[in-house]
DNA sequence: AATAGATAGTGGCACAATGCCACTTATAAG
DNA sequence: CTTATAAGTGGCATTGTGCCACTATCTATT
């Protein structure tokens, strides 16, 4: 028996992140109707009931509308609400955070229209329409904190990277300096990744580039790291 | 401009956890009504757009509409969403994860009519309604998982603890059993807790009692335990 | 009063993961 | 051939935990 209550607004918001030029990204695009036209939004919608099995088929739904890129990771990270944050009455939106690899972030031809890369740092709060810069914040918060016990910024990096590239993404996504060979031997000894046998083609002496082991998903180091 | 989609359902689930007896333990309300009518269901229901600001509003009233007990830690969960987890069609629920001090949990007299504690580990799936199995097994792997980095089970304790009953409650959330000294140290350098100065009133060797400290919130350790 | 039993609490060393830093190795550029 | 730069390693210090025996304090029993 339902109740006649008003019900809220139920979207799903999508924070897609990548790295490009050693830089923190994220994919917005640009809001062609009012409230906040013109503005920058996380990629999101409403869930439809008719299609949507559930949150993570709203998402990708959602996603496929606006850019065909597949995240390589995806993880929910809070629900929003508040009758304050959407002119349009009580709304509630699912917040997810993606990670890019940059293999298919360079592959721009992917990319849909409207859709555009910015960098985080250059991201002004008031060019996010609604309480998007308090998506983003929170987004960052947990992309930062899962960064410094988890392996999740080896989603973020191209499909083959060596070492030091390894080291240059976490120490991105954790915002603190890491020490070389304690960095490694981390990574390393969880098992992670493999050597592919392959070098680097650039720079001064070739690196070891390495993958991800397949299979491999979201690994918990036994302690902290920086 | 709000389009004519079928909105969905938007609920609020409580897991109230306690221990008793040594033993986690859960609240759970009696279904007056159908569907499910009998069965046993978490605390909850819709959201109020004109009552609530936000989901812990809703989150609040919807406990204290079944009873006066205020949780000592809250954590939202997860939110759970599909077509076919209610029969009343397209629902979506948030999960919130609340601790209930061993000294509130004592307080009988402030449980609502309806509600009653279940041990967790003798509650069966199919006494739970709808896909309440499923949320309260979300919150199980939270609280097992963040009791191994974070100091939250001290939110379980009575307001006055020994190290001894705190090791307990430690190896409850955790599954596991646990070293003394390890954890005592792990516990005192991490300086949430202190020294009360009084001593318990059973047992044979009388116990330091400590608190939390005041002001202090969850600790993140260094490590994992166990 | 003496003793046994139980729980509280400590000392000290081993181990595991990381921090630190100097060192070697490989490659491109000049 | 030399030099600069980035890749990669050796080895010890530090930190937090595991382990285990030991001491301390209280109750119950004889």
């Amino acid at each position: 028996m339902i109740k006649s209550f008003e019900k809220p607004i139920l979207t799903v918001d999508v924070a897609y992140l990548s790295i490009h030029n050693a830089q923190l990204e994220i994919l917005t695009i640009r809001r062609q109707n009012e409230p906040f036209k013109g503005q920058l939004a996380l990629p999101g919608g409403y869930v439809h009931c008719d299609q949507d099995t559930d949150l993570r088929d709203t998402a990708r739904r959602v996603i496929a509308e606006k850019t065909q890129l597949e995240p390589d990771y995806i993880e929910q990270v809070e629900t929003v609400a508040s009758n304050t944050r959407d002119p349009r009455g009580w709304t509630a939106t699912v917040l997810f955070m993606a990670l890019v690899s940059q293999s298919k972030r360079d592959n721009e031809e992917s990319l849909g229209s409207g859709c555009q890369w910015h960098k985080l740092d250059s991201i002004q709060s008031n060019e996010l329409c609604f309480d998007h810069a308090v998506l983003l914040e929170k987004v960052k918060e947990r992309l930062i904190a899962k960064s410094r016990y988890t392996s999740i910024p080896l989603f973020l990096l191209p499909n083959k990277f060596s070492l030091s590239e390894a080291q240059q993404f976490f120490e991105i996504t954790t915002l603190s300096g890491l020490e070389k060979k304690s960095f490694r031997r981390r990574l390393l000894d969880a098992e992670i990744v493999e050597d592919t046998g392959e070098l680097s083609k650039t720079g001064r002496r070739k690196a070891s580039l390495y993958q991800i082991k397949p299979g491999v998903g979201v690994h918990f180091f036994p302690r902290m790291i920086g």
